[in-house]
DNA sequence: TGTACATCAGTGAACGCGCGTTCACTGATGTAC
DNA sequence: TGTACATCAGTGAACGCGCGTTCACTGATGTAC
């Protein structure tokens, strides 16, 4: 038995690693798999040791995002020192609309990165963009103040502003406009979600 | 002078609304010329009397949807006929949050259809993105009751939230949620414009 | 400990295919007489 | 009004290229003795 079970699985990691950073930030259509095999440091013939086509990649490249332990990261790395003590929903928030996340188009949440191509997809991947949404959505749902609605309600639609705000300025040729809408997002986020009075 | 000028202005127009609407469906990289060009009843090699390339259409189809009148459309056939008598900017949230408008993957907005496409494009397509989405900013900005926040602030909130609700539900594999989401949007972007409560 | 072996992760040439684009052509049309 | 002509929108075969996938191979490694 050549090769343990262990260099296996670290090479595949690093696969799914490679196509994740790629699908970011060129769709699943732009990425060949020559492009994956290369930023993991191997050739192309290996990849069907790993996998069996280009499409099994598309629900581990969302998965991924859980994997890594991305949202923990952005607790330590993207928030605004000045903004610890408030609770961690609202650091969430804040790391998620921050200029850190709008600028890291490698490692960004999938939810902002890949929706479009996600849904012209199948069910798989469906499936994987959902339950990283589940995991967005029960964080807030636990942790909302006062205001009009049941928690589940305010708390998909404090994702879909978050998102929506991201993807949106994402998609604007206009760095000012950008910012704008990433501020915008989150001054109403925190209203909606109870947390102070956007003023 | 063979065929009129206006004769080639109704093909140019048929070619755009093809692209248009293949590339909502399928996204730009998965669109070849010989679909869109089939879908305008014409053969490939005619494109290039037209555009200098692929990459023309992707502002010119973002453009489409304002040029299509498609707002006012909605306005007509999307809204639930008992919401009448509420105002335009009410008919306009509610229609852009309707299951017509999530099933309608030919015609809908390219907000929510491209987003993703767009941002990995070019300035050109970001432009056209930008004027759609100022759009349907404006339209809001001039109609919201009492709250917190500016009136620019909260019609970019607004928006998002219309927007990531749409996205998120086209992206998930789950009836159920979809339209948890798409309910919970729309009842938190009422509140959010400040048009009644939502309880 | 050292050596021969079997395994299989990884290689890279080769394949067929569909794409964007080009180009010589065709034929429907508006104009001139 | 009728006819010959010039124009150019539209055709479809052809091109080179990059893709996803296959496959015969190589060589690094763990195991048996």
């Amino acid at each position: 038995m050549p090769y343990t079970e262990q260099h296996k699985q670290e090479t595949r990691k690093r696969i799914i690693q490679s196509a994740r950073r790629l699908f970011n930030r060129h769709g699943f259509a732009d990425v060949s798999i020559d492009d994956i095999m290369a930023g993991a440091g191997l050739t192309r013939g290996g990849f069907y040791k790993h996998f069996t086509g280009k499409e099994d990649l598309y629900e581990e490249a969302v998965l991924e995002f859980i994997c890594a332990g991305q949202p923990e990261a952005w607790q330590a790395s993207h928030v605004d020192p000045a903004a610890r003590g408030v609770t961690l929903s609202r650091m969430i928030l804040d790391a998620y609309l921050s200029q850190d996340h709008f600028d890291d188009r490698d490692g960004s949440c999938p939810l902002i990165a890949l929706p479009s191509d996600v849904g012209r997809g199948s069910e798989s991947v469906k499936g994987a963009f959902r339950q990283v949404l589940a995991m967005m959505v029960d964080t807030f749902a636990g942790n909302l103040g006062p205001g009009p609605g049941s928690s589940r309600e305010r708390a998909l639609a404090l994702t879909a502003m978050m998102v929506g705000g991201m993807v949106l300025a994402r998609a604007v040729d206009d760095a000012i406009l950008a910012g704008e809408l990433r501020r915008s997002a989150r001054a109403q986020a925190i209203a909606l979600a109870g947390w102070e009075i956007a003023e």
